[in-house]
DNA sequence: AATATATATTCCTATATGGGAATATGTCAA
DNA sequence: TTGACATATTCCCATATAGGAATATATATT
């Protein structure tokens, strides 16, 4: 078996960086295709196939008005990674404490010499 | 160009269901491959395989013992993720809000009828 | 040294990819 | 209707998969 589709959730499509940028960028408002080629400075047929992932997944939402397509992100269609990758946050919480101490530890031992 | 290796970033280690299932295996205790292969009922060498790609994103860290190898999940790799992520926290909380009020102004307004 | 155990690597194959160029589709304007 | 504009789709190709089976490597035990 070959790896999963990018458009078979919101974790192998979010995987591809230029996808990123793009939610990025519909972050705060919607957006026109041909602006996203210009801002973000990528072919046209590469933004256009991009937006098609990311809306089979759900994670942009469009709209036409005239020949213009408006793209935006759809938030809640992160939450779901937001939750999984919070799991494991008092983990780091908790490793970076024990880095902290072992550090200090170590100053201690060394006045002492 | 193809997609990005599974080993270029977390993002990308992380697309895959059963890498998921691993690194949530891995987060509490340190565990021996035969574990995570007797556990999660997958081919030693798909672990073995899949352990390999965690590691050199540095998402699990390894620990000798005897033949056995003990892994176990690097919760600081997984945090660049939350941080994206945690990035459209505010826009989906926005979102839902919007959507709740939308349902109780149609409420009220059958309610007039 | 020989054998058993634990893990890693290799070989195989079907498959989906992202980029770029070219082309198709859809919509507005005159 | 014709042409201009905006976006989507198709065609091309090199590449990296994930899974399973078989094999290799490393370590322990006797």
């Amino acid at each position: 078996m070959a790896r999963a589709a990018t458009t078979s959730d919101a974790f192998n499509a979010v995987a591809e960086p230029r996808r990123r940028d793009i939610l990025n960028y519909l972050a705060l408002e919607e957006r026109a295709v041909g602006d996203i080629v210009a801002t973000l400075r990528m072919e046209q047929s590469s933004v256009s196939k991009h937006l098609g992932v990311l809306r089979r997944v759900g994670l942009v939402r469009v709209r036409r008005h005239g020949r213009h397509m408006f793209y935006r992100t759809n938030a809640e269609a992160i939450r779901p990674l937001h939750e999984w990758t919070k799991t494991f946050e008092r983990l780091w919480q908790h490793q970076l404490l024990r880095v902290k101490e072992r550090a200090e530890a170590k100053q201690k031992s060394s006045e002492t010499l």
